[in-house]
DNA sequence: CATGCGTGGTC
DNA sequence: TGACCAAGCAT
Protein backbone atom coordinates (compact mmCIF):
# COMPACT_ATOMS: atom_id res chain seq x y z
CA UNK A 1 0.00 0.00 0.00
CA UNK A 2 1.62 3.43 -1.04
CA UNK A 3 1.71 6.35 0.96
CA UNK A 4 -0.86 8.12 -0.62
CA UNK A 5 -3.60 5.12 0.47
CA UNK A 6 -2.21 5.25 3.92
CA UNK A 7 -3.21 8.91 4.46
CA UNK A 8 -6.02 9.29 3.04
CA UNK A 9 -7.47 5.60 5.13
CA UNK A 10 -5.44 6.42 7.97
CA UNK A 11 -8.75 7.85 10.61
CA UNK A 12 -11.51 6.45 8.46
CA UNK A 13 -13.60 4.63 10.05
CA UNK A 14 -13.63 1.53 7.93
CA UNK A 15 -15.71 -1.08 9.42
CA UNK A 16 -18.35 1.77 10.60
CA UNK A 17 -18.80 2.70 6.38
CA UNK A 18 -18.98 -0.73 5.74
CA UNK A 19 -21.97 -1.38 7.68
CA UNK A 20 -23.65 1.77 6.75
CA UNK A 21 -23.36 1.13 3.13
CA UNK A 22 -23.83 -2.75 3.27
CA UNK A 23 -27.42 -1.48 5.51
CA UNK A 24 -28.36 0.66 3.18
CA UNK A 25 -28.11 -1.48 0.11
CA UNK A 26 -29.95 -4.34 1.38
CA UNK A 27 -32.62 -1.99 2.14
CA UNK A 28 -33.07 0.30 -0.46
CA UNK A 29 -31.72 -1.71 -3.45
CA UNK A 30 -33.79 -1.79 -6.33
CA UNK A 31 -35.70 -4.99 -7.95
CA UNK A 32 -33.92 -6.27 -11.07
CA UNK A 33 -33.80 -9.30 -13.45
CA UNK A 34 -29.74 -10.03 -12.80
CA UNK A 35 -30.47 -10.01 -8.97
CA UNK A 36 -33.07 -12.95 -8.96
CA UNK A 37 -30.43 -15.47 -9.05
CA UNK A 38 -26.26 -15.62 -8.37
CA UNK A 39 -25.95 -17.61 -11.43
CA UNK A 40 -22.69 -16.10 -12.89
CA UNK A 41 -23.68 -16.46 -16.12
CA UNK A 42 -26.50 -14.36 -15.74
CA UNK A 43 -24.19 -11.56 -13.60
CA UNK A 44 -21.68 -12.16 -16.15
CA UNK A 45 -24.39 -10.98 -18.74
CA UNK A 46 -25.97 -8.28 -16.80
CA UNK A 47 -22.77 -7.05 -16.36
CA UNK A 48 -21.38 -6.76 -20.02
CA UNK A 49 -24.69 -5.45 -20.91
CA UNK A 50 -24.38 -2.71 -18.61
CA UNK A 51 -21.09 -1.63 -19.32
CA UNK A 52 -21.99 2.11 -20.14
CA UNK A 53 -25.29 1.34 -20.47
CA UNK A 54 -28.44 2.73 -18.16
CA UNK A 55 -30.09 0.09 -15.87
CA UNK A 56 -33.35 0.95 -17.96
CA UNK A 57 -31.89 0.49 -21.05
CA UNK A 58 -30.93 -3.04 -20.01
CA UNK A 59 -33.89 -4.21 -18.54
CA UNK A 60 -35.69 -5.32 -21.63
CA UNK A 61 -32.25 -7.06 -23.39
CA UNK A 62 -31.39 -9.17 -20.60
CA UNK A 63 -34.53 -10.74 -20.04
CA UNK A 64 -34.79 -11.61 -24.45
CA UNK A 65 -31.23 -12.46 -24.24
CA UNK A 66 -32.21 -14.84 -20.93
CA UNK A 67 -34.99 -16.25 -23.11
CA UNK A 68 -33.14 -16.85 -25.90
CA UNK A 69 -29.57 -17.75 -24.57
CA UNK A 70 -30.37 -19.04 -20.77
CA UNK A 71 -27.75 -21.49 -20.11
CA UNK A 72 -23.25 -21.08 -21.04
CA UNK A 73 -23.93 -23.39 -23.62
CA UNK A 74 -26.68 -22.22 -25.67
CA UNK A 75 -24.74 -18.97 -25.96
CA UNK A 76 -21.60 -21.28 -26.60
CA UNK A 77 -23.77 -22.36 -29.90
CA UNK A 78 -25.72 -19.40 -30.96
CA UNK A 79 -25.03 -18.07 -34.27
CA UNK A 80 -23.88 -14.64 -34.60
CA UNK A 81 -26.17 -12.99 -36.59
CA UNK A 82 -28.59 -13.71 -34.11
CA UNK A 83 -27.17 -12.62 -31.62
CA UNK A 84 -26.28 -9.49 -33.41
CA UNK A 85 -30.03 -9.25 -33.60
CA UNK A 86 -30.49 -10.32 -29.77
CA UNK A 87 -28.14 -7.10 -29.11
CA UNK A 88 -29.59 -4.51 -31.64
CA UNK A 89 -29.45 -1.10 -30.82
CA UNK A 90 -27.93 -1.91 -27.49
CA UNK A 91 -24.79 -0.34 -28.80
CA UNK A 92 -21.38 -1.43 -28.33
CA UNK A 93 -21.55 -4.28 -31.02
CA UNK A 94 -17.61 -5.98 -30.15
CA UNK A 95 -19.26 -6.76 -26.66
CA UNK A 96 -21.28 -9.56 -27.58
CA UNK A 97 -18.89 -10.87 -30.12
CA UNK A 98 -16.00 -10.67 -27.17
CA UNK A 99 -18.79 -12.42 -24.59
CA UNK A 100 -19.87 -15.48 -27.30
CA UNK A 101 -15.93 -15.60 -27.44
CA UNK A 102 -15.22 -16.18 -23.87
CA UNK A 103 -18.47 -17.92 -23.01
CA UNK A 104 -16.93 -20.68 -25.51
CA UNK A 105 -13.51 -20.70 -24.06
CA UNK A 106 -15.58 -21.36 -20.78
CA UNK A 107 -17.48 -24.14 -22.45
CA UNK A 108 -14.58 -25.96 -23.63
CA UNK A 109 -11.75 -25.69 -21.62
CA UNK A 110 -13.61 -24.93 -18.07
CA UNK A 111 -16.05 -27.39 -18.88
CA UNK A 112 -18.92 -24.81 -18.34
CA UNK A 113 -18.04 -23.39 -14.96
CA UNK A 114 -17.27 -20.02 -14.77
CA UNK A 115 -14.19 -19.90 -13.13
CA UNK A 116 -13.88 -17.91 -9.88
CA UNK A 117 -10.33 -16.77 -9.79
CA UNK A 118 -9.33 -12.90 -11.23
CA UNK A 119 -6.38 -14.45 -12.99
CA UNK A 120 -8.69 -16.87 -15.54
CA UNK A 121 -11.77 -14.78 -15.45
CA UNK A 122 -10.09 -11.90 -16.08
CA UNK A 123 -8.16 -13.12 -18.84
CA UNK A 124 -11.54 -13.80 -20.75
CA UNK A 125 -12.54 -11.53 -23.69
CA UNK A 126 -14.26 -8.32 -23.32
CA UNK A 127 -13.48 -8.79 -19.24
CA UNK A 128 -11.39 -6.44 -17.95
CA UNK A 129 -10.66 -5.49 -14.43
CA UNK A 130 -13.93 -3.55 -13.50
CA UNK A 131 -15.69 -7.00 -14.58
CA UNK A 132 -13.62 -9.11 -13.06
CA UNK A 133 -14.39 -7.71 -9.31
CA UNK A 134 -18.35 -7.02 -10.37
CA UNK A 135 -18.82 -11.31 -11.16
CA UNK A 136 -16.32 -12.89 -9.16
CA UNK A 137 -17.79 -10.87 -5.94
CA UNK A 138 -21.33 -10.57 -6.39
CA UNK A 139 -21.75 -14.44 -8.16
CA UNK A 140 -18.47 -16.21 -5.74
CA UNK A 141 -18.38 -13.46 -2.94
CA UNK A 142 -14.76 -12.60 -3.62
CA UNK A 143 -13.22 -9.20 -1.82
CA UNK A 144 -12.13 -8.26 -5.55
CA UNK A 145 -13.01 -4.06 -5.89
CA UNK A 146 -15.48 -3.41 -8.92
CA UNK A 147 -14.61 0.18 -10.10
CA UNK A 148 -16.84 1.70 -12.25
CA UNK A 149 -17.85 5.16 -12.87
CA UNK A 150 -20.16 5.26 -10.12
CA UNK A 151 -17.68 4.26 -7.97
CA UNK A 152 -14.92 6.95 -8.80
CA UNK A 153 -17.88 8.98 -8.05
CA UNK A 154 -18.41 8.34 -4.88
CA UNK A 155 -15.05 7.14 -3.92
CA UNK A 156 -13.77 11.00 -4.37
CA UNK A 157 -16.78 12.71 -2.85
CA UNK A 158 -15.72 9.95 0.16
CA UNK A 159 -11.92 10.82 0.36
CA UNK A 160 -12.26 14.34 -2.21
CA UNK A 161 -10.10 13.11 -4.33
CA UNK A 162 -9.27 15.51 -7.66
CA UNK A 163 -7.45 13.44 -9.71
CA UNK A 164 -8.82 13.49 -13.32
CA UNK A 165 -11.16 10.12 -13.55
CA UNK A 166 -10.37 9.91 -17.13
CA UNK A 167 -7.15 8.76 -17.16
CA UNK A 168 -6.53 4.81 -16.00
CA UNK A 169 -4.02 5.66 -13.27
CA UNK A 170 -6.87 7.36 -11.67
CA UNK A 171 -8.98 4.34 -11.87
CA UNK A 172 -5.76 2.07 -10.40
CA UNK A 173 -6.07 4.81 -7.39
CA UNK A 174 -9.40 4.17 -6.72
CA UNK A 175 -9.13 0.00 -7.10
CA UNK A 176 -6.23 0.24 -4.40
CA UNK A 177 -9.00 2.59 -1.99
CA UNK A 178 -11.47 -0.12 -2.18
CA UNK A 179 -9.13 -2.58 -1.59
CA UNK A 180 -8.62 -0.81 1.57
CA UNK A 181 -11.91 -0.44 2.24
CA UNK A 182 -13.89 -3.51 0.87
CA UNK A 183 -15.69 -5.79 3.10
CA UNK A 184 -14.87 -9.31 3.58
CA UNK A 185 -18.09 -10.52 4.65
CA UNK A 186 -20.41 -9.33 2.12
CA UNK A 187 -17.87 -7.95 -0.77
CA UNK A 188 -21.31 -8.60 -2.79
CA UNK A 189 -23.40 -5.90 -1.16
CA UNK A 190 -20.51 -3.59 -0.73
CA UNK A 191 -19.48 -3.08 -3.94
CA UNK A 192 -23.42 -3.15 -5.58
CA UNK A 193 -23.80 -0.23 -2.50
CA UNK A 194 -21.42 1.81 -4.29
CA UNK A 195 -22.87 1.34 -7.39
CA UNK A 196 -26.01 1.76 -6.19
CA UNK A 197 -25.41 4.63 -4.19
CA UNK A 198 -23.75 6.31 -7.28
CA UNK A 199 -27.16 5.19 -9.11
CA UNK A 200 -29.42 6.46 -6.60
CA UNK A 201 -27.94 9.49 -4.16
CA UNK A 202 -24.90 10.09 -4.87
CA UNK A 203 -25.28 10.77 -8.17
CA UNK A 204 -23.35 12.87 -10.91
CA UNK A 205 -25.80 16.42 -10.44
CA UNK A 206 -27.71 17.78 -7.57
CA UNK A 207 -26.65 14.65 -5.48
CA UNK A 208 -28.97 14.08 -2.82
CA UNK A 209 -26.94 14.22 0.32
CA UNK A 210 -28.98 14.80 2.93
CA UNK A 211 -30.52 11.07 2.12
CA UNK A 212 -26.92 9.55 1.92
CA UNK A 213 -26.33 6.40 4.43
CA UNK A 214 -22.47 7.28 4.37
CA UNK A 215 -22.48 11.11 4.72
CA UNK A 216 -21.00 11.44 8.22
CA UNK A 217 -18.12 9.38 6.13
CA UNK A 218 -18.05 11.94 3.16
CA UNK A 219 -14.99 14.43 3.14
CA UNK A 220 -16.52 16.60 0.32
CA UNK A 221 -19.57 17.12 1.87
CA UNK A 222 -18.25 18.56 4.90
CA UNK A 223 -15.62 20.60 2.93
CA UNK A 224 -18.62 21.70 0.61
CA UNK A 225 -16.85 20.22 -2.60
CA UNK A 226 -19.23 17.72 -3.95
CA UNK A 227 -20.55 19.39 -6.66
CA UNK A 228 -17.23 19.46 -8.15
CA UNK A 229 -16.34 15.44 -7.72
CA UNK A 230 -14.97 14.30 -9.59
CA UNK A 231 -12.75 16.13 -12.28
CA UNK A 232 -12.93 14.32 -15.52
CA UNK A 233 -11.15 15.88 -18.62
CA UNK A 234 -13.83 17.06 -21.32
CA UNK A 235 -13.67 14.80 -24.40
CA UNK A 236 -13.41 16.93 -27.46
CA UNK A 237 -16.10 16.31 -30.18
CA UNK A 238 -15.63 14.21 -32.93
CA UNK A 239 -15.95 15.96 -36.49
CA UNK A 240 -19.43 15.24 -38.92
CA UNK A 241 -19.14 12.63 -41.79
CA UNK A 242 -22.09 12.99 -44.57
CA UNK A 243 -23.36 9.98 -47.02
CA UNK A 244 -25.72 9.38 -49.05
CA UNK A 245 -28.05 6.06 -48.87
CA UNK A 246 -30.44 4.44 -50.64
CA UNK A 247 -33.17 1.76 -50.10
CA UNK A 248 -33.51 0.40 -53.45
CA UNK A 249 -36.35 -1.84 -54.50
CA UNK A 250 -37.22 -3.96 -57.66
CA UNK A 251 -40.67 -5.09 -59.17
CA UNK A 252 -40.77 -7.76 -57.45
CA UNK A 253 -40.61 -6.35 -53.61
CA UNK A 254 -36.69 -7.06 -52.97
CA UNK A 255 -34.55 -4.50 -51.05
CA UNK A 256 -30.73 -4.35 -51.15
CA UNK A 257 -28.91 -4.85 -48.19
CA UNK A 258 -25.20 -4.80 -47.59
CA UNK A 259 -23.36 -5.88 -44.47
CA UNK A 260 -20.44 -3.91 -43.13
CA UNK A 261 -16.54 -5.02 -42.59
CA UNK A 262 -16.19 -7.57 -39.66
CA UNK A 263 -14.34 -4.75 -37.97
CA UNK A 264 -14.67 -1.24 -36.83
CA UNK A 265 -17.58 0.58 -36.34
CA UNK A 266 -21.00 -1.12 -36.13
CA UNK A 267 -18.93 -4.34 -37.44
CA UNK A 268 -21.09 -7.09 -38.99
CA UNK A 269 -24.24 -4.98 -38.75
CA UNK A 270 -26.59 -4.46 -41.97
CA UNK A 271 -27.14 -1.09 -44.28
CA UNK A 272 -28.78 -0.12 -47.02
CA UNK A 273 -26.41 1.18 -49.94
CA UNK A 274 -24.09 4.14 -49.21
CA UNK A 275 -21.16 6.31 -49.72
CA UNK A 276 -19.90 9.03 -47.93
CA UNK A 277 -20.47 12.59 -49.98
CA UNK A 278 -17.16 14.05 -50.85
CA UNK A 279 -16.84 17.67 -51.22
CA UNK A 280 -15.73 16.99 -54.91
CA UNK A 281 -18.93 15.57 -56.10
CA UNK A 282 -20.19 17.91 -58.60
CA UNK A 283 -24.01 16.51 -57.85
CA UNK A 284 -24.63 14.42 -54.60
CA UNK A 285 -27.18 11.69 -56.41
CA UNK A 286 -26.22 11.60 -59.99
CA UNK A 287 -22.51 10.77 -59.12
CA UNK A 288 -24.17 8.43 -56.43
CA UNK A 289 -26.49 6.90 -59.11
CA UNK A 290 -23.28 6.41 -61.11
CA UNK A 291 -21.56 4.53 -58.76
CA UNK A 292 -24.43 2.63 -57.79
CA UNK A 293 -24.74 1.00 -61.18
CA UNK A 294 -20.71 0.14 -61.25
CA UNK A 295 -21.36 -1.50 -57.92
CA UNK A 296 -24.74 -3.42 -58.42
CA UNK A 297 -24.46 -3.81 -62.24
CA UNK A 298 -27.90 -3.25 -62.59
CA UNK A 299 -29.80 -0.16 -63.73
CA UNK A 300 -30.62 2.15 -60.47
CA UNK A 301 -33.51 5.27 -60.39
CA UNK A 302 -33.04 7.22 -57.26
CA UNK A 303 -36.56 8.33 -57.36
CA UNK A 304 -37.29 10.59 -53.99
CA UNK A 305 -35.76 11.66 -50.78
CA UNK A 306 -36.65 10.02 -47.37
CA UNK A 307 -35.27 12.96 -45.70
CA UNK A 308 -31.42 13.52 -43.84
CA UNK A 309 -30.95 11.16 -40.71
CA UNK A 310 -28.69 12.64 -38.16
CA UNK A 311 -27.15 10.24 -35.45
CA UNK A 312 -24.26 11.13 -32.99
CA UNK A 313 -21.87 8.50 -31.93
CA UNK A 314 -19.72 9.37 -28.87
CA UNK A 315 -16.86 10.42 -31.22
CA UNK A 316 -18.37 11.69 -34.51
CA UNK A 317 -21.82 12.77 -36.06
CA UNK A 318 -23.11 10.98 -39.28
CA UNK A 319 -25.42 13.02 -41.60
CA UNK A 320 -27.20 10.74 -43.96
CA UNK A 321 -28.93 11.68 -46.76
CA UNK A 322 -31.74 8.88 -47.40
CA UNK A 323 -33.32 8.36 -50.80
CA UNK A 324 -35.81 5.58 -52.29
CA UNK A 325 -34.91 4.44 -55.15
CA UNK A 326 -35.21 1.53 -57.59
CA UNK A 327 -33.32 -1.04 -59.30
CA UNK A 328 -34.01 -3.32 -62.59
CA UNK A 329 -32.30 -6.34 -64.27
CA UNK A 330 -30.65 -9.52 -62.87
CA UNK A 331 -28.94 -9.09 -59.52
CA UNK A 332 -25.80 -10.71 -58.73
CA UNK A 333 -24.86 -11.33 -54.76
CA UNK A 334 -22.96 -12.24 -52.42
CA UNK A 335 -22.94 -12.81 -48.84
CA UNK A 336 -22.54 -9.93 -48.00
CA UNK A 337 -25.00 -8.03 -50.14
CA UNK A 338 -28.01 -9.24 -51.33
CA UNK A 339 -31.38 -8.02 -52.38
CA UNK A 340 -34.11 -9.66 -49.71
CA UNK A 341 -37.96 -9.90 -49.84
CA UNK A 342 -39.45 -6.34 -48.15
CA UNK A 343 -40.96 -8.39 -45.34
CA UNK A 344 -37.36 -10.19 -44.27
CA UNK A 345 -35.63 -6.74 -44.34
CA UNK A 346 -36.20 -6.56 -40.34
CA UNK A 347 -34.68 -9.87 -39.61
CA UNK A 348 -31.20 -8.53 -40.30
CA UNK A 349 -29.46 -6.86 -37.72
CA UNK A 350 -29.33 -2.71 -38.39
CA UNK A 351 -27.56 -0.32 -36.08
CA UNK A 352 -30.33 2.58 -35.10
CA UNK A 353 -29.60 5.17 -38.09
CA UNK A 354 -30.37 2.50 -40.61
CA UNK A 355 -33.24 1.68 -38.59
CA UNK A 356 -34.41 5.39 -39.20
CA UNK A 357 -33.65 5.46 -42.71
CA UNK A 358 -35.75 1.72 -43.01
CA UNK A 359 -38.27 3.65 -41.10
CA UNK A 360 -38.72 6.52 -43.16
CA UNK A 361 -38.74 4.44 -46.34
CA UNK A 362 -41.73 2.15 -44.55
CA UNK A 363 -43.69 5.53 -44.23
CA UNK A 364 -42.71 6.78 -47.37
CA UNK A 365 -44.15 3.38 -49.21
CA UNK A 366 -47.53 3.72 -46.79
CA UNK A 367 -46.08 -0.07 -44.89
CA UNK A 368 -47.44 -0.72 -41.51
CA UNK A 369 -44.96 -1.83 -38.89
C1' DC B 1 -1.90 6.67 -22.39
C1' DA B 2 -5.26 8.08 -25.98
C1' DT B 3 -8.64 6.72 -28.95
C1' DG B 4 -12.38 3.94 -31.04
C1' DC B 5 -16.48 1.94 -30.01
C1' DG B 6 -23.47 3.11 -29.61
C1' DT B 7 -27.30 4.65 -27.80
C1' DG B 8 -30.69 7.16 -25.14
C1' DG B 9 -31.74 10.13 -21.13
C1' DT B 10 -31.29 14.49 -18.75
C1' DC B 11 -30.83 19.14 -17.74
C1' DT C 1 -29.70 22.50 -28.49
C1' DG C 2 -25.70 20.81 -26.87
C1' DA C 3 -22.93 18.86 -23.31
C1' DC C 4 -22.64 15.37 -20.27
C1' DC C 5 -22.96 10.95 -19.06
C1' DA C 6 -24.18 5.37 -18.01
C1' DA C 7 -22.46 -1.10 -13.98
C1' DG C 8 -15.74 -0.29 -19.65
C1' DC C 9 -12.75 -2.81 -22.80
C1' DA C 10 -9.41 -3.51 -26.65
C1' DT C 11 -5.76 -1.79 -28.95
Amino acid sequence: MNARIEKLTKSFKINEFQKALIDWFKEEQRDLPWRESKDPYKVWVSEIMLQQTRVDTVIPYFNRFMEKYPTIADLANADEQDLLKVWEGLGYYSRVRNLQTAVKEVHEKYGGIVPDTKEEFGSLKGVGPYTTGAVLSIAYGKPIPAVDGNVMRVMSRIFNIDDDIAKVKTRKLFEALVEEVISHEDPSSFNQGLMELGALVCTPKNPSCLLCPVLEFCTAYHEGTQNDLPVKKKAKKGKTLQYIAVVLEDEDGKIIVRQRSSEGLLASLWEFPNSEVLSSWKNMVEDYEKQLVEELGVEVDVVEPLGVVDHIFSHLTWKIHAFRGEFRGEFVGSDNLKAVPIEEVEDYPFPVPYQKVWKEFKEKRGIGS
